[in-house]
DNA sequence: CGGGTTCTTGACTATCTTCAACGAAAGTGG
DNA sequence: CCACTTTCGTTGAAGATAGTCAAGAACCCG
């Protein structure tokens, strides 16, 4: 969840809706992106690589028979659209309204004329390689229970809001992208986080909104340390 | 399967033994890492990045609690431990004796001096992204026999070898590698490989090497589009 | 050849998915 | 603005898939 999170980037030849996407100048150009409009997809040839202002976006690979899976959501800070051989490798939605800076591909290819940026993408690239190492766990090695409330741990410590005595976490995203990304179904999405109720570690505030009432239990669950 | 696989890299400070590594020079430094030794480990200072010439090795990340998920194997032509805040975030182990040409952490991080390699390194981190991409939707959305056969046939289109009018594939890794890499247990991988010698797909000639039969039977294996 | 490890197979169990129903929320059109 | 429709989320019951535990076979090593 920490780092950049895409793949690859470009979206003038995306075969979908382009409109949301106007530069807005300030010192680098700017992108807006509108909640549930396509950024790039996935085949597009790469011009841009973004980094994410405000809002979530959402990375996803299709598979062959129309599975799907969430790579990585991207929040602010985040860089999305690495290339690999000039092209994208992932779709990218706008989750909510975002605003991304863009970068172009040469920036982070060959420096063009600014060694900083150029060290700085390639950070992101690096960290995007451990964050995904981090997803790798949660695939493969953790029970439902232990996806999810990893998830929210994770998402916690990464966007989490103070509020009273309690931090709480927006999730701009629907269960089915959270199934998609932890490699589940909605309804055991579902299950789990009622079971995260049930045992008091959280509160559904709304359907978008949970409040870690306790970090502690969570992490625990997180770990697998759990009875 | 294919590109880069690992994270991150340097051996020096590794707490485990690394009398292996020797630098043989031909015109880079070259390291020679015997089987079953590693090269470095996760949280070690990386002061190189190697390139594999020759044999495999594996990467494995380990979980609080002693589950271990294997992130990539290493064949020749992979770049492994790429380094995020100077640190490595795997362990790397040789599965076979390797030989492996190591880099300056800096020729990634700045050129050092020859950009043509900087560039090669950078494009190695690409594809290292676009790989694991791949190993999700193997992670999260497939099914053990389908996860097994994808296995065999990215490895197979890798590094497979063509025997008579059959192409074989070596596996150096353990049945417990795989089922790490995969997210499986022991024993469900060998029922699936199993399943897939039952429907003459592969035959197992000896535990590590696999002849593939119906390259085509085992390609919709893969896929899901089995009965 | 013998001993230890790894691999395979079987029986049983747990977990997650599937299928289905229901309720809540959001979007649409009059 | 409200009724209608559709989507999304939750819950339940049944079924399937993979995991666990256990035993035997194959392989590797000295």
């Amino acid at each position: 969840m920490r780092g950049v999170y895409v793949t690859n980037s470009n979206e003038f030849t995306t075969p979908t809706p382009v409109a949301a996407i106007c530069g807005a100048t300030r010192n680098l150009p700017e992108t807006r992106l509108k909640q549930g409009v396509n950024l790039f997809h996935q085949g597009d040839r790469v011009h841009w690589i973004y980094q994410v202002k405000t809002g979530v976006v959402r990375l996803t690979r299709l598979l062959e028979n129309g599975r799907r899976q969430v790579i990585a959501f991207g929040y602010p800070g985040d860089i999305v659209g690495f290339p690999l051989d000039g092209q994208h490798h992932t779709d990218c939605e706008g989750l909510s309204n975002a605003t991304l800076q863009r970068y172009r591909r040469s920036a982070l290819e060959d420096g063009d004329g600014d060694p900083q940026m150029h060290r700085d993408l390639l950070q992101a690239a690096l960290r995007e390689i451990s964050a995904m190492q981090d997803h790798f766990m949660m695939l493969g090695r953790k029970s439902a229970l232990e996806k999810v409330a990893s998830f929210i741990c994770v998402l916690t410590d990464r966007v989490g809001q103070s509020v009273g005595n309690y931090k709480q976490v927006s999730l701009p995203m629907s269960r089915s992208d959270i199934a998609d990304f932890l490699g589940l179904t909605t309804e055991t999405v579902s299950r789990s986080l009622t079971q995260l109720r049930k045992r008091k570690a959280i509160a559904i505030d709304n359907i978008y909104t949970i409040v870690i009432l306790r970090p502690d239990v969570l992490r625990e669950l997180s770990l697998g340390d759990h009875d």
